[in-house]
RNA sequence: GGGGCUAUCGUCUAGGGGUCAGGACACCGCCCUUUCACGGCGGUAACACGGGUUCAAAUCCCGUUAGCCCUACCA
């Protein structure tokens, strides 16, 4: 019987929901939901300095609008709340059960207390160092000169170390790399638990002892994140050992670097996945686009080959994809095909399904329209690049023109076509056939082409030479409103 | 400094001994056109470098270089 799937989106909350934590998140949900297993969210709070409830309600609702919907977690806007057999999902809330763990831990023999001071560390670290060689506690040079030994008891106030092993190569089997082998001596006594409050006080532990204690406790079965990770790995299967756990599976995700090749960063432009959201960006944009780095779906064991093939749905990604079919190697952030991603998508989505997401672009005055009116609205603009493009496209329908492009109006509002212009104030069917009609009538009258007619319009209209279709324009604006704004050219 | 990961068009990538090295985005050109766009068609463009192995290397091996990650009582 093999076990469920289980996969888990575990960030720290001292910041923004930055795009490649988006991405891994992805990468575990994509993962979870291709093979009907759960997606868990937990929280990673341990460094008390720079986590904050604020952060934790940014990242829980980052998922929710890029739709990375999870199984067990916390519950939105209720910190004491969660849903789940395994919870609590914030690590401040699990104290009890690490400190419950470090000391089976120490009773073992597997852990010891170290009474070093940061002060004392530094000094041997120095020392190391000036000889050229590289400080690890209780290694090298500095082996036998800590706590390792002296089986210091609860009298005082220590952290508490992990025996890592000293001999031999650790095996991190990874589902992406592949077979990895780090030099036992390589890595030195870490820290499990931050120095406790007082005598006998197990301190706040670190991230390296909470991700085995939990991702086991919570049954997690695929480990996959960030490949900054793999380096960290070492030191955790030595722990999953001590505490006889099972190893779950490993898949270290390439990063995602700046158009430059540098870490993704605030120069690169945005890097949060609120900014993300405010460029009018479709959520199913932001997940395919992410998917597609260092991720390449594989059709009947084909690679996409056609513009076509890479519009996938989310049903195609959650059937398709494999971490076997992801790249090793570390992928730079394209604004540019994101872009093309989220036209795309804009193009082909049902105007019902777009509506939701272009509102908030839009002025208050868009939820008192007529169905139908919002249905062209969104219709007749669905050719824009993005949702903030659309609602850009459509302010003409929603304000009279304050200002209008002088070069348009001296090119476009000639004298010869006032006349049609006047003319067409006297239809009074807004249908588009009849609107055709009647403009083909009064371009046959004046000797006109639809070029004069149509672009001395939008500037009377739009104040610019730039609209949608002119029926639509027409149409979108009203009769009504028409004469008023033709009133002052006429 | 030590340890680890990585390396095909500008970007994302296919390809894993014999291919004219394929596709997508971007870019350029042409066409369509009531504006802006959309759309259609076509084009430019890559195996980091140096050694091996082999009849044959983008592909396998070694080295170099470059980038990134870890090396915290951060995660």
């Amino acid at each position: 019987m093999s076990r469920q799937i289980v996969t888990r989106f575990a960030p720290s909350p001292t910041g923004m929901l930055h795009i490649g934590g988006v991405r891994t998140a992805l990468f575990c949900w994509l993962f979870a939901r291709r093979h009907g297993g759960r997606f868990i969210l937990r929280i990673e709070d341990t460094d008390l300095s720079r986590s904050t409830d604020d952060n934790i309600r940014i990242i829980e609702e980052g998922m929710a609008w890029c739709g990375l919907d999870w199984d067990e977690g916390p519950v939105v806007g209720d910190p004491s709340a969660w849903k789940g057999p395994h919870g609590p999902y914030r690590q401040m809330q699990r104290m009890d059960l690490y400190r419950t763990k470090i000391q089976e831990l120490l009773d073992k023999g597997l852990a010891y207390r170290c009474r070093c001071s940061r002060e004392t560390i530094d000094e041997r670290r120095k020392a190391v160092e000036a000889a050229g060689k590289v400080f690890q506690y209780n290694r090298g040079m500095d082996a036998g000169k800590g706590c390792a030994d002296l089986g210091h008891d609860a009298s005082e106030p220590a952290a508490i170390r992990f025996k890592m092993p000293t001999e031999g190569d650790i095996l991190v089997p990874d589902l992406i790399k592949g077979n990895t082998r780090f030099p036992a001596d390589s890595l030195d006594d870490w820290i499990i638990a931050r120095t406790g409050d007082g005598p006998g006080q197990i301190g706040v532990p670190t991230y390296n002892f909470c991700v085995v204690v939990d991702d086991t406790h919570m049954e997690v079965s695929h480990v996959i994140r960030g490949d900054d990770h793999l380096n960290n790995t070492p030191k955790q299967i030595p722990l999953f050992a001590a505490f006889g756990y099972d190893l779950p599976a490993f898949a270290h995700v390439p990063m995602i670097l700046g158009a430059d090749g540098a870490k993704l960063s605030k120069r690169h432009g945005a890097t949060s996945i609120t900014e993300y959201q405010a460029l009018g960006l479709l959520p199913s944009a932001v997940r395919l686009a992410l998917a597609r780095l260092s991720w390449t779906p594989k059709i009947d064991g084909r690679a996409v080959e056609s513009a076509e093939e890479e519009l996938l749905t989310d049903e195609q990604m959650i059937q398709l994809f494999d971490l076997a079919d992801c790249q090793k190697s570390a992928a730079r952030f394209d604004m540019d095909k994101l872009t093309w991603l989220n036209q795309k998508l804009i193009q082909r989505a049902p105007w019902q399904e777009l509506e939701p997401h272009l509102r908030p672009f839009l002025p208050a005055s868009w939820d008192t329209q007529p169905e139908a009116w919002k249905a062209q609205a969104i219709q007749c603009t669905q050719k824009g690049k993005s949702l903030t493009d659309m609602a850009e496209a459509l302010r003409f329908a929603f304000e009279r023109p304050t200002t209008f492009d002088e070069k348009a109006v001296e090119k476009f509002l000639t004298p010869t076509v006032l006349p049609a212009l006047r003319d067409l104030a006297a239809l009074t069917d807004y249908s588009h056939d009849a609107l055709e009609a009647g403009f083909t009538a009064i371009l046959e009258r004046h000797s006109l082409k639809t070029k004069d007619l149509a672009q001395a319009l939008r500037v009377a209209l739009c104040g610019r030479p730039v609209s949608p279709g002119i029926y639509d324009t027409l149409m979108l604006v009203g009769r009504d409103e028409v004469l008023a704004r033709l009133e002052r050219w006429l």
